[in-house]
DNA sequence: AACAAGGCCAACCGCAGCAAA
DNA sequence: TTTTGCTGCGGTTGGCCTTGT
């Protein structure tokens, strides 16, 4: 296989970080002609970037619908729960997190919860120190780090989980070294819990005007900008949160056995629309970035951001007439919707919570 | 104020899977 | 069937930032 680098026949490529130029050329390139083959658009866009590196930009900061910011106590909570069924399967865990990346899921995990479990493990091999700084989340589920008795070098999770109603233990691979995600499937079994699942991220409704309103937010970010591209030329994020589909799920062979919430990424039409509001404020695509963490809006009120819609896909649409208004430029979004932080998380933990058990079978 | 240590996070790397030629 | 190119994924790295001394 021929890898990029040695395609460019040395031509020089740019690495490390992202300047804002770079972004604001990326992301222009990316309002106005929507996804491609990446390797094109790198070129095209005039970027010194190789295509892989600004795939990887786009879908890790620059797409609009990242939600960026601080995990809440129910992502972590959807996070941990996710993760000792799905193990290092960061990328279905960032499928169920609409707004979230793969990448932050995956940096949260390793230095955050991890460390997190870890200290819990520590506090909880002397029986009567808990450590009530602890997030719910983990407190809640009562982790015991196991002490791997077993054969299993991956450190077997013990949870007691009281979203569980069906049992008093239930026993999880939390992979918690290495990539044991196949592992952690391979020796797992669906328990014997019928279990019928809502769909959190699918509440997406069609207005009549081609015109999806998605009451959450997606992983994979789909959607042209409203008469402004050609048609068929929606952005979508390739795969990305969308690589359990029915058939790779299958494939896998684990989605459904374990019954896990369907993703939206079947949501996928040229007609998912994205509508900006364009009340321009700011001048520059910096400046739309700056005003709000790079596209980040998590949940304020004030609407700053352009691309105020990681909490749902739809913006006001007025006057959208210019390259500037489609981009907004720090415009300023009506959300109409649920906001990312008004999601049943209640509703979906408890949902999760009826993820079948899983037994180890040493 | 200066330095060191540790944490966080953006980005890179290598591999696998897939489709088209 | 093989080769080639592209994409996506998970693991890892390196640099910046924060905190502690």
């Amino acid at each position: 296989m021929v890898k990029e680098k040695s395609k460019n026949n040395g031509s020089k490529q740019r690495k490390g970080l992202w300047s804002p130029e770079e972004d604001e050329k990326l992301i222009r390139y990316m309002i106005t002609k929507g996804e491609g083959c990446w390797s094109d658009i790198a070129r095209n866009a005039g970027l010194e970037r190789c295509g892989k590196s600004c795939r990887l930009r786009w879908i890790n900061y620059l797409r609009p619908d990242l939600k960026r910011g601080a995990f809440s106590l129910q992502e972590e909570d959807l996070i941990i729960h996710l993760h000792s069924i799905l193990g290092n399967r960061w990328s279905q865990i960032a499928a169920r997190l609409p707004g979230r990346t793969d990448n932050e899921i995956k940096n949260f995990w390793n230095s955050t919860v991890k460390k997190r479990l870890k200290l819990n493990n520590n506090s909880t091999s002397s029986p009567n120190n808990t450590d009530s700084s602890e997030p719910n989340s983990i407190r809640d589920n009562n982790v015991v780090m196991g002490t791997t008795t077993s054969s299993n070098n991956n450190g077997i999770m013990h949870i007691n989980d009281h979203h569980h109603h069906h049992q008093d233990l239930m026993t999880m691979s939390m992979c918690m070294d290495n990539s044991s995600s196949s592992t952690s499937s391979s020796t797992m079994h669906t328990h014997h819990h019928a279990m019928v699942f809502g769909d959190p991220f699918s509440m997406v409704t069609n207005n009549n005007n081609n015109h999806y309103e998605m009451a959450t937010g997606v992983a994979g970010f789909h959607g042209a900008i409203a008469g402004d591209l050609p048609l068929g030329n929606s952005f979508h994020g390739g795969d990305y949160g969308g690589m359990l589909d029915e058939e790779s799920t299958d494939k896998m062979g684990l989605e459904s056995d374990l019954s896990l919430p369907p993703l939206e990424s079947s949501i996928r039409s040229t007609e998912e629309i994205i509508i900006i509001n364009s009340n321009n404020n700011a001048s520059s695509i910096d400046d739309m970035k700056s005003h709000n963490n790079h596209f980040n809006n998590n949940n304020n009120t004030n609407n700053d951001s352009c691309f105020n819609n990681t909490d749902n896909q739809v913006l006001n649409n007025n006057n959208c007439s210019n390259e500037e208004d489609l981009f907004g430029f720090g415009n300023h979004g009506q959300v109409e919707n649920l906001r990312m932080g008004e999601w049943d998380f209640e509703g979906l933990m408890q949902d999760i919570s009826y993820f079948p058990s899983l037994d180890f079978q040493v």
